[in-house]
DNA sequence: ACAGGTCTTGAAAACGTTTTCGTAACTATA
DNA sequence: TATAGTTACGAAAACGTTTTCAAGACCTGT
């Protein structure tokens, strides 16, 4: 491996001076700047990260918490798709990503925080998680700059998905088609879910009409056997929805499984609207009414903003910030005719 | 930030003696190590790993090389369910994973193989990526552990999908149904395709059937448009298969909605076969006929494999692991009546 | 010719570890 | 008691950088 010694040695120059030349200093000579320049590319130079990180206390290096309890958040296409983005803005910038866990080094477990001081990171980015965890407090609570991703934290930065924006825009749209009778099958207990039954609730009432319990019943997000036993649920009740909001994409293809299979068709007889925007949802016959999500916007601005914060502690702003979706009309919610 | 020193002059020993009580060297008194130890452990210490990187020229980190042309593989569910298993066994065994990408730092691009070496990763795992691109060449011919997916390179360790065996017994299954017209829409050019082509091929010959080349065409993976339009070209020819193979369960999503939208019912009027065994496959209705590849399998050996490379440079062999996966027999395939 | 200024350069310390080698103090053996 | 062997510890160098500070070289204007 060619470090600056070897560099220095073969220009006859010192240590310092290559360092200086390489990193732009001003105080090195045209011509002696070039020629280190030439020397180092030449030689097939690179810097060593290590002793860079070492010396300067930054690593260039972001982590990423994404793990959930069951598996890593990354078989979850939502927050692939967020770290897709935040992985291409930061490399952009310069960095690069490891993940972060929880894992044993040395023979002693550590904690989130001591995992990310270990590898002197630079900021980390919070996403998918039990956010009520002590080893999340802990790391949150750290000095450490940090940006959670649709979960807010007195102090802290934070990107969310705008629920609350979301859920009123699908909602409006199924009343303007004219449905008045509206289910809605949702997920775990979150603060996603309180955020987006909360703008339900508040924009049926909007439309003057009140959305009977027994037709809010709580599911699982993607949990395609749950919602499909939930749907089976709803179904058998003497009085049916016109419309069925699912926890998200992936459960609904289960909540039309169960409608399909008590013999009712898609949307002519009930109308369904997922949430996501994931691929599947365009690909789908008849293409699914949802919200689609802006996960590239939701990841951008997290490194974005993790990285401003990194670079100018004084200057960057602790903000929530609301990304918007977008609505898909999609095919499965019928207009309804004014009876 | 507490150091070694810091713990050196709390307990009156030497920095050479905490280093040693810590790494658990056998030259340290019993009860020096005993107190070193719980120092440590008071103080909160924690190693720092770039000072211990530039010592050891080991980082304990993995590169994880999975970005293709037009995106990251994260968003490719079979790509991040193999990332997920590397993960998660890596950590196991004490290594951090970090993306590995060719983005410029300090103004200087660098190539994968520079990257690597500038964060002094101890090996690489590449997967989902042109391996024809001279970048990569560059990065296998090196001297860094790799380990290869789905690609082998001569000399180096590749774990790769048994699409070989899983094509025959795919294709087993559908002839054990009845059927003999079989059409197969496959994916982009490139090794994996070539296997399951000749797979494919050398199954039916078996069965003494001849596929007519017009029932062979190229299409996309993951491309349901494209995947669509083939389908209906397929539709369109003058005599129809009683089956049709896609390149992938997602992009058989496009090629159903073709079936459909003909006016054709699946699996009564024809039969299809996804491949990948991704879990919406299992979710839709008619469950789609496939063939799972065992993913977790996939990064588990993966990672494995790499770190016996790292850990035992002498030993560890030089293989081509073949992974099978599993034939899911779904609803897509109906029995044909023997006519 | 001299004071003062501007450009260039290098010596050296520091970052936090690991590891080699030396040595002092014991312990066992003859 | 002298010798050899063992055990426990420390001094110091090294890994590859960055950065401070001093200082030499070269001007400029008086």
């Amino acid at each position: 491996m060619v470090s600056m010694k070897d560099i220095a040695k073969k220009c006859g120059v010192s240590v310092a001076t290559v360092s200086k030349a390489l990193n732009g200093y001003s105080d090195i000579g045209k011509e002696k700047r070039e020629e280190i320049k030439r020397c180092a590319e030449e030689m097939g130079y690179f810097p060593n990260s290590s002793a860079r990180a070492l010396k300067t206390n930054r690593t260039w290096n972001l982590g990423i918490l994404i793990t959930d309890n069951l598996h890593s958040g990354l078989t979850h296409s939502y927050f692939a798709a967020i770290l897709d983005a935040i992985k291409v803005t930061a490399e952009r910038r310069g960095y690069d990503i490891t993940f972060t866990s929880m894992s044993p080094v040395g023979g002693r477990k550590m904690s989130y925080y001591e995992h990310c001081r270990y590898r002197g990171l630079d900021g980390v980015v919070i996403a998918n998680i039990d956010f009520t965890s002590p080893d999340i407090i802990e790391l949150v609570k750290s000095p450490l700059p940090i940006v959670t991703i649709d979960y807010v934290f007195d102090g802290r930065t934070a990107i969310v998905s705008n629920n609350q924006k979301g859920m009123r825009e699908l909602t409006e749209y199924v009343f303007s088609m004219g449905h008045r009778q509206i289910a809605y099958i949702h997920g775990d207990d979150n603060t996603v879910t309180k955020e987006r039954l909360a703008s339900f609730y508040r924009t049926a009432e909007a439309y003057g009409v009140t959305v009977p319990d027994k037709w809010v019943l709580p599911s699982r997000y993607r949990d395609v056997g749950m919602t499909e036993r939930r749907t089976r649920e709803l179904l058998s009740q003497d009085s049916l929805p016109t419309c069925i909001f699912f926890p998200d994409d992936f459960s609904a293809v289960g909540g039309m499984n169960a409608i399909r299979s008590a013999g009712l068709r898609i949307p002519e007889d009930i109308s369904v609207c997922g949430y996501d925007g994931i691929p599947i949802a365009f690909a789908m016959y008849p293409r699914l009414t949802t919200l689609r999500q802006d996960t590239a916007t939701v990841g951008k601005i997290a490194a974005e903003k993790l990285i401003s914060l990194i670079e100018n502690p004084k200057i960057a702003l602790i903000e929530k910030i609301s990304v918007d979706g977008e609505l898909v009309k999609g095919d499965t919610v019928r207009r309804m005719q004014p009876s």
